[in-house]
DNA sequence: GCGAAATTAATGTCAGACATTTAAAGTTTC
DNA sequence: GAAACTTTAAATGTCTGACATTAATTTCGC
């Protein structure tokens, strides 16, 4: 594990390329523990607080983590789907508020990924994940929810629906860019009219889902998608 | 911006969090510059160590970058597709290969995911994504092509087939998706005669691209997730 | 007025110290 | 001998102060 003295970048931003790269090669496993700060610091010549950024810098990736006391140090960090997940949600929806992405674009991007779990959910999904779409879709009937709990209800039925998928690796996927979306969909307040119209299609994609109905479910999703939509339009065009 | 006096996280975490939470409330805006580091420790009552860890940490998830110099300091940087999109791709790639997920797992989520470009590529693609794609094609045809020239021409090829959607939102999480399957497919060696099938499928694609026709782009790629898999499994049980 | 040199303000790096945490080894007591 | 307590050691967490390096700005000489 060596740096490149020739290189003019951040010492810190070298050595935690290197370490890096050992764990993506797999020369550093999961729970090996890293040599001390200050044996890093020998092996690499530089300080302790060097290392130490460095250090930070993986541990902000959650590649690595530190524990305290007389047998502690960093260890290689097993990530997890939940700890990747929340990675991603944070950078797609700054990269989302960052570069003016428009609502329409990112609308139809997050329904054109949603309804790739259409035709594994309908074969799969079990028992648990439907009864959750219909709790939320029980939830989302209730007149005096608040427009945070009925897009957070909103949010977890679909979440419910690619669960269904039985693919954690979808999952993971697809709710990251579902939940990526949910700044933006909060910019808009639904209106008592515009819930019911939501809940029906929220009914129609469950009873899909419980038919095991994949061009149902698709279709479902892209009525949604032209609801949420035209949501959009009619309130950027009063100059909301 | 203040810290809990009370948590008992490690201060450099904590300030990293107050920074990310004004960046994501968008109190921080693009470009602007944080106070220095000297300031920071003073407004947190920390020293200028524990401030530079928390900035690195930032600096790891390319919230700010740094600039040394008289009018020098830390800025909010403007997270760019390229950059998010090679963090999720270390992130998926670990992801993949920490979790013990199967190769079927990932093969199916990543297939899955890529057909939900299907509809929007037959409808916009342009001739310069599918240029690029009969390019891929004619160097995958090439005898004396090796691995791992295969493998990043495939990449190349789905690459080209997601931008033809057009939606740089989808072509983020799409290119994410199918570059950190990258890895696991390198474990595969294809014969002449796996690559000539896989060649044959990625022009059924191209052409059902060139047609407008979604439906066929779907079923190419189902076709060629159904060609990928049973490589993986005759493979896999010859005990490799 | 223009170019070169000095200034300055910032990050990058280092050295050494002390504080805190934690597990394990050692000691005392019953 | 076992349980409870104490000590020790090794590690991370934090602080102080200094110096090095970089790059924009200002000053000075001509």
């Amino acid at each position: 594990m060596k740096i490149d003295p020739k290189s003019d970048a951040d010492l810190s931003a070298q050595i935690a390329t290197a370490i890096r790269d050992e764990i993506i090669a797999g020369r550093l496993i999961v729970d090996a523990r890293l040599p001390s700060e200050a044996e890093l610091a020998e092996q690499f010549d530089v300080s302790r607080p060097t290392v130490r950024e460095a250090l930070k810098r993986l541990a902000a990736q959650s590649l690595i983590r530190t524990q305290r006391g007389a047998t502690g140090g960093a260890f290689v960090n097993k990530l997890s789907f939940t700890e990747a997940y929340a990675q991603q949600i944070t950078t797609s929806t700054l990269l989302l508020s960052m570069n003016d992405v428009s609502f329409e674009t990112a609308c139809e991007a997050r329904f054109a990924l949603e309804r790739s779990c259409a035709e594994l959910s309908a074969q799969r999904c079990g028992p648990d994940d439907l009864a959750a779409m219909r709790a939320e879709i029980h939830r989302q009937g209730q007149p005096n929810l608040s427009d945070e709990a009925f897009c957070a209800s909103d949010v977890a039925f679909h979440r419910a629906l690619v669960d269904g998928a039985e693919n954690p690796v979808l999952s993971y996927q697809l709710a990251g860019a579902v939940e990526a979306m949910q700044p933006l969909m909060n910019m808009i307040t639904f209106s008592a009219r515009d819930r019911a119209r939501i809940v029906a299609l929220h009914m129609r994609i469950a009873g899909a889902v419980e038919a095991r109905n994949a061009a149902d479910i698709s279709d479902g999703l892209t009525a949604l998608e032209a609801e949420t939509q035209s949501l959009a339009r009619s309130l950027f065009k009063k100059g909301n």
